[in-house]
DNA sequence: TTGTTTGACTGACTTTTGTCAGTCTTTTTG
DNA sequence: CAAAAAGACTGACAAAAGTCAGTCAAACAA
Protein backbone atom coordinates (compact mmCIF):
# COMPACT_ATOMS: atom_id res chain seq x y z
CA UNK A 1 0.00 0.00 0.00
CA UNK A 2 2.50 2.71 1.40
CA UNK A 3 5.09 3.05 -1.02
CA UNK A 4 8.60 4.66 -0.32
CA UNK A 5 9.11 8.04 -2.35
CA UNK A 6 12.18 10.08 -4.35
CA UNK A 7 13.00 11.26 -0.61
CA UNK A 8 13.30 15.39 -1.83
CA UNK A 9 15.86 17.12 1.09
CA UNK A 10 13.96 18.83 3.82
CA UNK A 11 15.86 21.65 2.54
CA UNK A 12 13.93 21.88 -0.55
CA UNK A 13 10.62 21.02 1.28
CA UNK A 14 7.83 23.75 0.28
CA UNK A 15 6.05 22.14 3.27
CA UNK A 16 8.75 22.89 6.06
CA UNK A 17 8.55 27.06 5.71
CA UNK A 18 5.78 26.98 7.87
CA UNK A 19 6.43 23.97 10.35
CA UNK A 20 7.60 23.37 13.35
CA UNK A 21 11.62 22.92 11.50
CA UNK A 22 11.25 26.73 9.73
CA UNK A 23 13.90 28.00 11.86
CA UNK A 24 15.92 25.01 11.94
CA UNK A 25 19.55 25.57 11.78
CA UNK A 26 21.00 24.25 8.31
CA UNK A 27 22.82 21.52 9.94
CA UNK A 28 20.40 20.42 11.88
CA UNK A 29 18.13 20.21 8.88
CA UNK A 30 20.40 17.80 7.25
CA UNK A 31 20.73 15.83 9.49
CA UNK A 32 17.30 15.48 9.98
CA UNK A 33 16.86 14.84 6.36
CA UNK A 34 19.56 12.13 5.91
CA UNK A 35 17.51 9.91 8.53
CA UNK A 36 13.87 10.79 7.38
CA UNK A 37 11.88 8.83 5.28
CA UNK A 38 9.65 9.99 2.83
CA UNK A 39 6.58 7.30 2.50
CA UNK A 40 3.05 7.98 0.07
CA UNK A 41 0.03 6.90 1.49
CA UNK A 42 -3.77 6.43 0.25
CA UNK A 43 -6.64 7.36 1.39
CA UNK A 44 -7.88 5.17 4.53
CA UNK A 45 -4.47 3.92 5.21
CA UNK A 46 -3.65 4.15 8.93
CA UNK A 47 -0.32 6.18 10.16
CA UNK A 48 -0.48 5.22 13.30
CA UNK A 49 -2.80 3.00 15.74
CA UNK A 50 -3.89 4.22 19.68
CA UNK A 51 -2.09 2.42 22.49
CA UNK A 52 1.15 1.53 20.25
CA UNK A 53 4.69 2.93 20.74
CA UNK A 54 5.61 5.81 19.10
CA UNK A 55 8.89 5.30 17.29
CA UNK A 56 9.39 8.44 15.77
CA UNK A 57 7.46 11.53 14.27
CA UNK A 58 5.52 12.38 11.10
CA UNK A 59 5.87 15.35 9.10
CA UNK A 60 3.02 15.94 6.18
CA UNK A 61 4.82 17.10 2.77
CA UNK A 62 0.63 16.88 1.16
CA UNK A 63 -2.63 15.10 2.09
CA UNK A 64 -4.55 15.64 4.55
CA UNK A 65 -4.84 12.97 8.11
CA UNK A 66 -7.95 12.66 10.68
CA UNK A 67 -6.59 12.23 14.41
CA UNK A 68 -9.12 10.45 16.63
CA UNK A 69 -9.98 8.56 19.51
CA UNK A 70 -12.49 6.04 19.81
CA UNK A 71 -14.59 6.33 22.21
CA UNK A 72 -16.21 3.48 24.91
CA UNK A 73 -19.29 3.72 22.97
CA UNK A 74 -17.58 2.55 19.79
CA UNK A 75 -17.95 5.94 17.99
CA UNK A 76 -14.66 8.03 16.91
CA UNK A 77 -14.19 11.75 18.13
CA UNK A 78 -11.37 13.38 15.56
CA UNK A 79 -9.63 15.58 17.42
CA UNK A 80 -7.79 16.95 15.12
CA UNK A 81 -7.27 17.43 10.76
CA UNK A 82 -3.93 17.44 10.31
CA UNK A 83 -2.08 18.62 6.79
CA UNK A 84 0.57 19.69 4.95
CA UNK A 85 3.45 21.13 7.58
CA UNK A 86 1.70 19.79 10.01
CA UNK A 87 3.73 17.19 12.41
CA UNK A 88 1.83 14.22 14.21
CA UNK A 89 2.86 11.99 16.83
CA UNK A 90 5.47 14.14 18.62
CA UNK A 91 2.95 14.49 21.66
CA UNK A 92 3.32 10.60 22.52
CA UNK A 93 7.35 10.94 21.83
CA UNK A 94 7.72 13.82 24.42
CA UNK A 95 5.13 12.18 27.07
CA UNK A 96 6.75 8.28 26.97
CA UNK A 97 3.48 7.42 26.76
CA UNK A 98 1.97 5.06 24.28
CA UNK A 99 0.17 6.90 20.93
CA UNK A 100 -3.02 8.43 22.59
CA UNK A 101 -4.87 8.95 19.13
CA UNK A 102 -5.31 7.16 15.62
CA UNK A 103 -4.19 8.79 12.85
CA UNK A 104 -5.61 7.89 9.20
CA UNK A 105 -5.23 8.84 5.84
CA UNK A 106 -8.30 10.72 4.45
CA UNK A 107 -6.71 12.52 1.44
CA UNK A 108 -3.84 10.49 -0.11
CA UNK A 109 -0.49 11.90 1.00
CA UNK A 110 3.16 12.14 1.32
CA UNK A 111 4.21 12.12 4.69
CA UNK A 112 7.78 11.96 6.01
CA UNK A 113 8.57 9.78 8.98
CA UNK A 114 11.98 11.32 11.52
CA UNK A 115 13.00 8.36 13.34
CA UNK A 116 12.97 8.72 17.64
CA UNK A 117 16.78 8.68 17.87
CA UNK A 118 17.26 11.72 15.12
CA UNK A 119 14.16 13.81 16.36
CA UNK A 120 14.80 13.84 20.10
CA UNK A 121 18.76 14.51 19.58
CA UNK A 122 17.79 17.78 17.18
CA UNK A 123 15.48 18.09 20.00
CA UNK A 124 17.61 18.32 22.79
CA UNK A 125 20.59 20.43 20.84
CA UNK A 126 19.24 22.95 19.33
CA UNK A 127 17.32 24.99 22.52
CA UNK A 128 15.26 26.87 19.57
CA UNK A 129 13.94 24.18 18.50
CA UNK A 130 12.70 23.02 21.70
CA UNK A 131 11.87 26.65 22.57
CA UNK A 132 9.67 26.19 19.78
CA UNK A 133 8.01 22.71 20.57
CA UNK A 134 7.33 23.66 23.73
CA UNK A 135 5.63 27.04 22.19
CA UNK A 136 3.92 24.57 20.29
CA UNK A 137 2.70 22.21 23.25
CA UNK A 138 1.36 24.59 25.20
CA UNK A 139 -0.55 26.57 22.78
CA UNK A 140 -2.07 23.53 22.09
CA UNK A 141 -3.05 23.14 25.51
CA UNK A 142 -4.83 26.70 24.82
CA UNK A 143 -6.82 25.19 21.89
CA UNK A 144 -7.90 22.28 23.96
CA UNK A 145 -9.37 24.08 26.87
CA UNK A 146 -11.04 26.02 24.22
CA UNK A 147 -13.09 23.00 22.36
CA UNK A 148 -13.06 21.26 25.32
CA UNK A 149 -15.51 24.13 26.57
CA UNK A 150 -17.10 24.22 23.22
CA UNK A 151 -17.99 20.84 23.81
CA UNK A 152 -19.53 21.03 27.11
CA UNK A 153 -21.35 24.29 26.44
CA UNK A 154 -22.64 24.73 23.01
CA UNK A 155 -25.21 22.89 21.16
CA UNK A 156 -25.08 21.01 18.09
CA UNK A 157 -25.68 23.38 16.02
CA UNK A 158 -23.86 25.48 17.11
CA UNK A 159 -20.58 23.34 17.38
CA UNK A 160 -21.91 22.30 13.65
CA UNK A 161 -21.68 26.26 12.83
CA UNK A 162 -18.65 26.58 14.48
CA UNK A 163 -16.72 23.50 12.50
CA UNK A 164 -17.82 24.68 8.99
CA UNK A 165 -16.29 27.85 10.16
CA UNK A 166 -12.79 27.11 11.05
CA UNK A 167 -13.01 24.48 8.37
CA UNK A 168 -13.40 27.48 5.70
CA UNK A 169 -10.84 28.77 7.26
CA UNK A 170 -7.94 25.68 7.07
CA UNK A 171 -9.30 24.16 3.92
CA UNK A 172 -10.90 27.24 2.61
CA UNK A 173 -10.87 28.45 -1.21
CA UNK A 174 -11.38 32.01 -2.23
CA UNK A 175 -14.29 31.69 -4.72
CA UNK A 176 -16.51 35.07 -5.06
CA UNK A 177 -17.86 36.53 -2.24
CA UNK A 178 -18.15 33.11 -0.84
CA UNK A 179 -15.51 30.30 0.41
CA UNK A 180 -15.73 26.71 -0.69
CA UNK A 181 -13.89 23.79 1.97
CA UNK A 182 -11.78 22.34 -0.11
CA UNK A 183 -11.90 18.39 1.66
CA UNK A 184 -14.18 15.73 1.29
CA UNK A 185 -15.75 14.55 4.51
CA UNK A 186 -18.56 12.27 5.18
CA UNK A 187 -21.28 13.29 7.00
CA UNK A 188 -20.28 10.68 9.82
CA UNK A 189 -16.52 12.20 9.44
CA UNK A 190 -18.14 15.50 10.07
CA UNK A 191 -20.47 13.94 13.13
CA UNK A 192 -16.93 13.09 14.49
CA UNK A 193 -15.56 15.93 14.74
CA UNK A 194 -18.85 17.93 16.14
CA UNK A 195 -19.73 14.99 18.26
CA UNK A 196 -22.90 13.97 17.35
CA UNK A 197 -25.19 12.10 15.62
CA UNK A 198 -24.82 11.75 11.76
CA UNK A 199 -28.15 12.15 11.13
CA UNK A 200 -27.93 14.86 13.21
CA UNK A 201 -25.08 16.26 10.65
CA UNK A 202 -27.47 15.83 7.92
CA UNK A 203 -30.60 17.73 8.89
CA UNK A 204 -28.85 20.84 10.20
CA UNK A 205 -26.43 21.00 7.11
CA UNK A 206 -30.28 21.11 5.10
CA UNK A 207 -31.47 23.69 7.33
CA UNK A 208 -28.00 25.65 7.10
CA UNK A 209 -28.55 25.39 3.24
CA UNK A 210 -32.31 25.75 3.63
CA UNK A 211 -31.37 28.88 5.09
CA UNK A 212 -29.13 30.26 2.60
CA UNK A 213 -25.73 30.22 4.53
CA UNK A 214 -23.79 27.17 2.82
CA UNK A 215 -24.14 25.72 -0.35
CA UNK A 216 -23.64 22.28 -1.76
CA UNK A 217 -20.86 22.18 -4.58
CA UNK A 218 -21.10 17.72 -4.96
CA UNK A 219 -19.62 16.73 -2.00
CA UNK A 220 -18.11 19.93 -1.13
CA UNK A 221 -19.49 22.48 1.11
CA UNK A 222 -19.43 25.92 0.10
CA UNK A 223 -19.52 28.79 2.56
CA UNK A 224 -22.55 31.61 1.90
CA UNK A 225 -22.34 33.44 4.56
CA UNK A 226 -19.83 33.18 7.25
CA UNK A 227 -20.99 36.02 9.29
CA UNK A 228 -24.56 34.36 9.83
CA UNK A 229 -22.43 31.09 10.59
CA UNK A 230 -20.83 32.87 13.00
CA UNK A 231 -23.66 34.41 15.00
CA UNK A 232 -25.06 30.96 14.66
CA UNK A 233 -22.06 29.38 16.74
CA UNK A 234 -22.63 32.24 19.43
CA UNK A 235 -18.76 33.15 18.75
CA UNK A 236 -19.85 36.94 19.95
CA UNK A 237 -22.55 37.45 22.84
CA UNK B 1 -6.64 40.36 50.71
CA UNK B 2 -3.65 37.81 50.12
CA UNK B 3 -1.08 38.22 52.83
CA UNK B 4 2.68 37.82 51.82
CA UNK B 5 4.06 34.91 54.28
CA UNK B 6 7.34 33.64 55.71
CA UNK B 7 9.01 31.82 52.62
CA UNK B 8 9.54 28.64 53.40
CA UNK B 9 12.58 27.90 50.94
CA UNK B 10 11.84 25.62 48.15
CA UNK B 11 14.20 23.31 49.18
CA UNK B 12 12.46 22.70 52.55
CA UNK B 13 8.33 22.30 50.43
CA UNK B 14 6.83 19.12 51.46
CA UNK B 15 4.82 19.74 48.35
CA UNK B 16 7.94 20.21 46.02
CA UNK B 17 8.36 16.35 46.07
CA UNK B 18 5.81 15.43 43.68
CA UNK B 19 5.81 18.34 41.42
CA UNK B 20 7.59 19.32 38.46
CA UNK B 21 10.51 20.94 40.50
CA UNK B 22 11.42 16.98 42.25
CA UNK B 23 14.35 16.10 40.02
CA UNK B 24 15.65 19.90 39.92
CA UNK B 25 19.61 20.30 40.41
CA UNK B 26 20.41 21.84 43.95
CA UNK B 27 21.97 25.12 43.08
CA UNK B 28 18.18 25.68 40.68
CA UNK B 29 16.18 25.32 43.61
CA UNK B 30 18.11 28.03 45.33
CA UNK B 31 17.56 30.45 42.74
CA UNK B 32 14.19 29.38 42.33
CA UNK B 33 13.92 29.77 46.25
CA UNK B 34 15.56 33.12 46.03
CA UNK B 35 13.04 34.95 43.53
CA UNK B 36 9.70 33.23 44.54
CA UNK B 37 7.82 34.80 47.17
CA UNK B 38 4.61 32.79 48.91
CA UNK B 39 1.29 34.42 49.30
CA UNK B 40 -1.57 33.32 51.11
CA UNK B 41 -4.93 33.64 49.26
CA UNK B 42 -8.42 32.97 50.97
CA UNK B 43 -11.34 31.05 49.16
CA UNK B 44 -13.24 32.81 46.36
CA UNK B 45 -10.07 34.93 45.47
CA UNK B 46 -8.68 35.20 41.74
CA UNK B 47 -5.42 34.18 41.36
CA UNK B 48 -5.83 35.65 37.60
CA UNK B 49 -7.56 36.09 34.48
CA UNK B 50 -8.28 34.97 31.34
CA UNK B 51 -6.55 37.18 28.59
CA UNK B 52 -4.61 38.97 31.02
CA UNK B 53 -0.87 38.73 30.68
CA UNK B 54 0.99 36.10 32.68
CA UNK B 55 4.33 37.40 34.28
CA UNK B 56 5.27 33.92 35.89
CA UNK B 57 4.01 30.55 37.21
CA UNK B 58 2.78 29.67 39.96
CA UNK B 59 3.25 26.49 42.54
CA UNK B 60 0.44 25.13 45.10
CA UNK B 61 1.89 24.64 48.45
CA UNK B 62 -1.49 24.02 49.89
CA UNK B 63 -5.39 24.69 49.20
CA UNK B 64 -7.22 23.88 46.08
CA UNK B 65 -7.56 26.28 42.46
CA UNK B 66 -10.04 25.83 40.09
CA UNK B 67 -9.10 26.62 36.72
CA UNK B 68 -11.72 27.40 33.92
CA UNK B 69 -13.08 29.03 31.29
CA UNK B 70 -16.00 31.33 30.69
CA UNK B 71 -18.19 30.14 27.37
CA UNK B 72 -20.05 32.83 25.35
CA UNK B 73 -22.99 31.88 27.04
CA UNK B 74 -22.12 33.34 30.69
CA UNK B 75 -21.50 29.80 32.01
CA UNK B 76 -18.00 28.57 33.14
CA UNK B 77 -16.43 25.38 32.32
CA UNK B 78 -13.62 24.33 34.57
CA UNK B 79 -10.85 22.32 33.04
CA UNK B 80 -8.67 21.08 35.65
CA UNK B 81 -8.88 21.76 39.77
CA UNK B 82 -5.28 22.11 40.78
CA UNK B 83 -3.94 21.16 44.38
CA UNK B 84 -0.51 20.91 46.51
CA UNK B 85 2.53 20.58 43.90
CA UNK B 86 0.78 21.51 41.10
CA UNK B 87 1.80 24.23 38.89
CA UNK B 88 -0.41 26.96 37.27
CA UNK B 89 0.31 29.22 34.44
CA UNK B 90 3.52 27.84 32.44
CA UNK B 91 0.88 27.46 29.29
CA UNK B 92 0.33 30.87 29.16
CA UNK B 93 4.24 31.62 29.98
CA UNK B 94 5.64 28.94 27.40
CA UNK B 95 3.06 29.74 24.45
CA UNK B 96 3.74 33.68 24.69
CA UNK B 97 0.06 34.02 24.94
CA UNK B 98 -2.14 35.55 27.70
CA UNK B 99 -3.94 33.56 29.90
CA UNK B 100 -6.66 31.43 28.30
CA UNK B 101 -8.48 30.76 31.30
CA UNK B 102 -9.15 32.15 34.76
CA UNK B 103 -7.53 30.41 38.21
CA UNK B 104 -9.76 31.20 41.26
CA UNK B 105 -8.97 30.18 45.30
CA UNK B 106 -11.57 27.50 45.90
CA UNK B 107 -9.84 26.16 49.68
CA UNK B 108 -7.90 28.67 51.15
CA UNK B 109 -4.26 27.95 49.68
CA UNK B 110 -0.43 29.26 49.94
CA UNK B 111 0.82 29.20 46.74
CA UNK B 112 4.13 30.83 45.51
CA UNK B 113 4.59 32.96 42.86
CA UNK B 114 7.58 32.68 40.71
CA UNK B 115 8.66 35.46 38.26
CA UNK B 116 8.75 34.79 34.48
CA UNK B 117 12.46 35.72 34.25
CA UNK B 118 13.76 32.98 37.32
CA UNK B 119 11.45 30.12 35.63
CA UNK B 120 12.40 30.45 32.11
CA UNK B 121 16.32 31.20 32.78
CA UNK B 122 16.26 27.20 34.74
CA UNK B 123 13.76 26.36 32.21
CA UNK B 124 16.69 27.07 29.51
CA UNK B 125 19.76 26.10 31.29
CA UNK B 126 18.88 23.10 33.08
CA UNK B 127 17.79 20.81 29.78
CA UNK B 128 16.35 17.64 32.35
CA UNK B 129 13.97 20.00 34.14
CA UNK B 130 13.02 21.10 30.50
CA UNK B 131 12.32 17.86 29.55
CA UNK B 132 10.51 17.36 32.61
CA UNK B 133 8.11 19.86 31.34
CA UNK B 134 7.83 19.01 27.84
CA UNK B 135 6.68 15.90 28.95
CA UNK B 136 4.42 17.29 31.67
CA UNK B 137 2.73 19.27 28.55
CA UNK B 138 2.87 16.09 25.97
CA UNK B 139 0.92 13.94 29.11
CA UNK B 140 -1.53 17.06 29.58
CA UNK B 141 -2.19 16.70 25.62
CA UNK B 142 -3.83 13.24 25.84
CA UNK B 143 -5.56 13.88 29.09
CA UNK B 144 -7.32 17.33 27.22
CA UNK B 145 -8.01 14.41 24.15
CA UNK B 146 -9.58 12.26 26.64
CA UNK B 147 -11.61 14.84 28.52
CA UNK B 148 -13.00 16.00 24.88
CA UNK B 149 -13.96 11.86 23.47
CA UNK B 150 -16.33 11.93 27.25
CA UNK B 151 -17.57 15.69 26.79
CA UNK B 152 -18.45 14.98 23.36
CA UNK B 153 -19.41 11.01 23.39
CA UNK B 154 -20.89 10.50 27.10
CA UNK B 155 -24.02 11.22 28.35
CA UNK B 156 -24.51 13.68 31.19
CA UNK B 157 -25.04 10.48 33.64
CA UNK B 158 -22.24 8.91 32.84
CA UNK B 159 -19.76 11.74 32.54
CA UNK B 160 -21.13 12.93 36.12
CA UNK B 161 -20.10 9.15 37.32
CA UNK B 162 -16.62 9.72 35.79
CA UNK B 163 -15.75 12.97 37.80
CA UNK B 164 -16.93 11.68 40.76
CA UNK B 165 -14.33 8.74 40.47
CA UNK B 166 -11.59 11.09 39.29
CA UNK B 167 -12.50 13.42 42.51
CA UNK B 168 -12.36 10.76 44.19
CA UNK B 169 -8.89 9.48 43.22
CA UNK B 170 -7.65 12.86 43.83
CA UNK B 171 -9.04 14.70 46.62
CA UNK B 172 -10.23 10.80 48.25
CA UNK B 173 -9.44 9.92 51.62
CA UNK B 174 -9.92 6.14 52.64
CA UNK B 175 -12.78 5.58 55.29
CA UNK B 176 -13.57 1.56 56.10
CA UNK B 177 -15.12 0.36 52.37
CA UNK B 178 -15.57 3.56 50.93
CA UNK B 179 -13.95 6.67 50.23
CA UNK B 180 -14.61 10.08 51.01
CA UNK B 181 -14.27 13.47 48.61
CA UNK B 182 -12.53 15.96 50.89
CA UNK B 183 -13.59 18.79 49.33
CA UNK B 184 -16.56 21.02 49.19
CA UNK B 185 -17.92 21.64 45.67
CA UNK B 186 -21.21 23.29 45.08
CA UNK B 187 -23.60 21.90 43.08
CA UNK B 188 -23.30 24.34 40.18
CA UNK B 189 -19.11 24.16 40.28
CA UNK B 190 -19.66 20.08 40.33
CA UNK B 191 -22.25 21.47 36.78
CA UNK B 192 -19.55 23.66 35.34
CA UNK B 193 -16.50 20.09 35.76
CA UNK B 194 -19.30 18.25 33.98
CA UNK B 195 -20.31 20.56 31.54
CA UNK B 196 -24.30 20.62 32.18
CA UNK B 197 -26.82 21.94 33.95
CA UNK B 198 -27.30 22.26 38.43
CA UNK B 199 -30.27 21.04 37.86
CA UNK B 200 -29.05 17.86 36.15
CA UNK B 201 -26.31 17.41 38.65
CA UNK B 202 -28.47 17.48 41.78
CA UNK B 203 -31.32 14.73 40.48
CA UNK B 204 -28.29 12.90 39.04
CA UNK B 205 -26.63 13.31 42.63
CA UNK B 206 -29.67 12.28 44.51
CA UNK B 207 -30.87 9.00 41.82
CA UNK B 208 -26.89 8.09 42.70
CA UNK B 209 -27.74 8.18 46.23
CA UNK B 210 -30.88 5.93 45.58
CA UNK B 211 -28.85 3.48 44.11
CA UNK B 212 -26.53 3.59 47.00
CA UNK B 213 -23.54 4.24 44.91
CA UNK B 214 -23.01 7.51 46.94
CA UNK B 215 -23.56 9.15 50.26
CA UNK B 216 -23.70 12.40 51.66
CA UNK B 217 -21.58 13.43 54.61
CA UNK B 218 -22.62 17.39 55.35
CA UNK B 219 -20.84 18.96 52.16
CA UNK B 220 -19.37 16.11 51.10
CA UNK B 221 -19.44 13.47 49.04
CA UNK B 222 -18.43 9.69 49.97
CA UNK B 223 -18.49 6.85 47.30
CA UNK B 224 -19.74 4.04 48.46
CA UNK B 225 -19.39 1.58 45.04
CA UNK B 226 -16.52 2.71 42.96
CA UNK B 227 -16.91 -0.30 41.28
CA UNK B 228 -20.89 0.42 40.36
CA UNK B 229 -20.03 3.79 39.51
CA UNK B 230 -17.23 2.82 36.93
CA UNK B 231 -19.56 0.85 35.37
CA UNK B 232 -22.00 3.57 35.17
CA UNK B 233 -19.24 5.98 33.61
CA UNK B 234 -18.95 3.42 30.98
CA UNK B 235 -15.60 2.76 31.75
CA UNK B 236 -15.48 -0.73 30.62
CA UNK B 237 -17.66 -2.12 27.57
C1' DT C 1 -32.67 36.74 67.02
C1' DT C 2 -34.70 37.63 62.91
C1' DG C 3 -34.72 38.98 58.34
C1' DT C 4 -32.12 38.19 54.17
C1' DT C 5 -29.57 35.91 50.99
C1' DT C 6 -27.75 31.87 48.97
C1' DG C 7 -27.71 27.21 47.73
C1' DA C 8 -30.16 22.74 47.46
C1' DC C 9 -33.88 20.68 45.75
C1' DT C 10 -38.48 19.39 43.18
C1' DG C 11 -41.97 19.14 39.58
C1' DA C 12 -43.86 20.40 35.17
C1' DC C 13 -42.80 21.33 30.85
C1' DT C 14 -40.11 22.24 26.44
C1' DT C 15 -36.47 21.61 23.52
C1' DT C 16 -32.84 19.16 21.81
C1' DT C 17 -30.78 15.24 20.34
C1' DG C 18 -30.48 10.36 19.49
C1' DT C 19 -32.38 6.06 17.62
C1' DC C 20 -34.59 3.17 14.42
C1' DA C 21 -36.39 1.83 10.22
C1' DG C 22 -36.59 2.51 5.83
C1' DT C 23 -35.94 4.91 0.98
C1' DC C 24 -33.20 6.86 -2.44
C1' DT C 25 -28.87 7.80 -4.61
C1' DT C 26 -24.24 7.22 -5.63
C1' DT C 27 -20.23 4.52 -5.88
C1' DT C 28 -17.89 0.32 -6.26
C1' DT C 29 -17.05 -4.06 -7.97
C1' DG C 30 -17.57 -8.59 -10.12
C1' DC D 1 -23.35 -3.36 -17.29
C1' DA D 2 -25.76 -5.12 -13.37
C1' DA D 3 -25.68 -6.26 -8.71
C1' DA D 4 -24.16 -5.00 -4.37
C1' DA D 5 -22.59 -1.98 -1.02
C1' DA D 6 -22.06 2.33 1.06
C1' DG D 7 -23.54 6.81 1.95
C1' DA D 8 -27.12 10.49 2.07
C1' DC D 9 -31.35 11.44 3.50
C1' DT D 10 -36.32 11.42 5.79
C1' DG D 11 -39.91 10.72 9.18
C1' DA D 12 -41.63 8.99 13.44
C1' DC D 13 -40.63 8.35 17.85
C1' DA D 14 -38.11 8.04 22.41
C1' DA D 15 -34.92 9.59 25.55
C1' DA D 16 -32.01 12.97 27.49
C1' DA D 17 -31.22 17.30 29.12
C1' DG D 18 -32.37 22.11 29.78
C1' DT D 19 -35.51 25.74 31.51
C1' DC D 20 -38.62 27.87 34.58
C1' DA D 21 -40.98 28.63 38.66
C1' DG D 22 -41.18 27.90 43.01
C1' DT D 23 -40.26 25.66 47.90
C1' DC D 24 -37.27 24.54 51.55
C1' DA D 25 -33.17 24.74 54.32
C1' DA D 26 -28.95 26.54 55.74
C1' DA D 27 -25.69 30.25 56.29
C1' DC D 28 -24.98 35.08 57.08
C1' DA D 29 -25.60 39.71 58.60
C1' DA D 30 -27.87 43.46 60.92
Amino acid sequence: MSSKFSNTPCELCASRKHSLFSELSAPSVCTISEFKNSISHKKGQILYYEGTRPLGVFCIKSGVVKVYKTASNGKSQIIHLAKAGDFLGYHALLSEENYSNTATIIEDATICFIPREAFLKTLFTETPFFKRVTKALSHEIGVMEEKLTDASQKSIRERLAFVLLQLSQTFGVEGDENRKIDLILSREEIASIVGTATESVIRLLSEFKKDGVIKLEGKKIIIMDPKGLARMSDFYA
